[in-house]
DNA sequence: ACAAAAGTGTTGTCTGTACACCCATGC
DNA sequence: GCATGGGTGTACAGACAACACTTTTGT
């Protein structure tokens, strides 16, 4: 240790984890019912602490892995919450992640394990501490994202239908959306290749499924790309 | 301090600024060479430690207004730098914040006090750690930022021209506008009020003097906008 | 009078948006 | 045969992109 780092103050540093799901209709988060004080019992974010010989993306990976044992997912830093009384037990800097992931990829014994639950976020309870701030950013910071990044693909299943997509952005942006518009956006982008496999469990005639060309998926993950027509950003 | 908080580690946590500037033709940072060690006299940003009974924001101001003497400056946090090994000296997490300040706020004596330099930003020599990729992280959100908030104003000094206003465009975005649809972009916003005064600092002719419109300036800041066009974003 | 930068308009093209009907199938 | 959701095309309007000449004035 270097002397002039010495005189500085220590803190904690926390990891909380918002993530997204989607449920064929509705967009929902996993939140916990927080299983020690102070708070215990309240709805909370996941969450858990950075080790001394840890990075922090290392950290928030840790504690997503322990959770859901899912691993290789998308996750993002969101932001930094470090107000001094943001948790009342301590002085508690916390870093926030948010991640996709598919519902059905989640074992139920995992959830239950943990108390977990996907919530609409639309109908979210009370959260501790600023937990409620942390996922209102992280929607918002999704709407951004999937604005630009064909990322709303990793809440789907591996075969989706168009109209099954559709309700992703419509739950994304809390909008509705033109079928014939969307469908031509969407399948201007030259991402998706449809099977000839029809999905039935929704209607008689059956959706076509797709599957993306993740080569393309790629090159427009790193480019980028407008949804102005969808989202309206 | 409650008892399940009491088993983790505890870590130093730090800031970092990237202050920009624009100097009438081009997008500059703000550095600093290092005082101390490690990496002694080597080009550094800004920087501080977070101390226990300080919100991180507010550590992020203060470390801002000891270097500048400004205060009341629009500043945002970027990203969280936490791997083990980016500073060779201690585990040391830093929380980087983007500045946007007008060069002719930001007093000589200070600068030189603080041995601060204005760099152009397509010209950074190296930097310590992982300070580089912090700069360019920030460069980045600044174009994201500016293609939808009227942000880069606050790069300017009270009374700019238009053609001192596509220059900055054309600084953050490194690429060149035509005149023609810039004003006819910009204008359009309806934030900017023309003065009778004209700039005679660059052209015979002159230019005439514009200053923003506070009231839609917010209102648009708050909304967003637009800037396609301009931005290629 | 000329050099140097400021200011200003038009047109074609493209993209977005609004909108309605037929199709396939299970019951 | 009918109810249900899936799939497709067109026309209008607004935004963007490309482009060149005139104005001002200090020297």
């Amino acid at each position: 240790m270097i002397e002039e780092y010495k005189q500085h103050d220590r803190l904690l540093l926390a990891i909380d984890c918002i993530i997204f799901g989607f449920d064929g209709t509705r967009l929902k988060a996993l939140l916990v019912k927080r299983g020690f004080d102070p708070e215990k019992n309240k709805w909370s974010l996941i969450g858990g602490f950075v080790g001394k010989k840890e990075g922090v993306d290392e950290a928030a990976r840790r504690v997503l892995l322990e959770l859901t044992g899912l691993d290789n997912i998308f996750m993002e830093q969101l932001h930094v919450f470090g107000d001094t009384n943001r948790d009342p037990g301590s002085r508690v800097v916390s870093v926030a992640y948010y991640a996709l992931i598919r519902i059905e990829d989640y074992a139920e014994e995992l959830m239950i394990a943990h108390n977990a639950h996907w919530v609409d976020v639309k109908r979210v309870p009370p959260l501790v501490f600023d937990h409620k701030k942390m996922l209102r950013m992280a929607q918002e910071r999704l709407r951004q994202k999937a604005a630009n990044h064909p990322i709303g693909f990793e809440l789907l299943p591996e075969k989706f239908t168009l109209p099954q997509l559709q309700l992703l952005y419509e739950a994304i942006y809390e909008t509705e959306l033109d079928k014939r518009n969307f469908s031509k956006k969407i399948l201007s982008l030259g991402i998706l290749n449809k099977l000839d496999e029809k999905d039935h469990s929704s209607s008689r005639k059956g959706a076509y499924f797709y599957v993306f060309n993740r080569k393309k998926y790629r090159e427009l993950d790193k480019q980028g790309f407008k949804l102005n027509t969808i989202t309206g950003l």
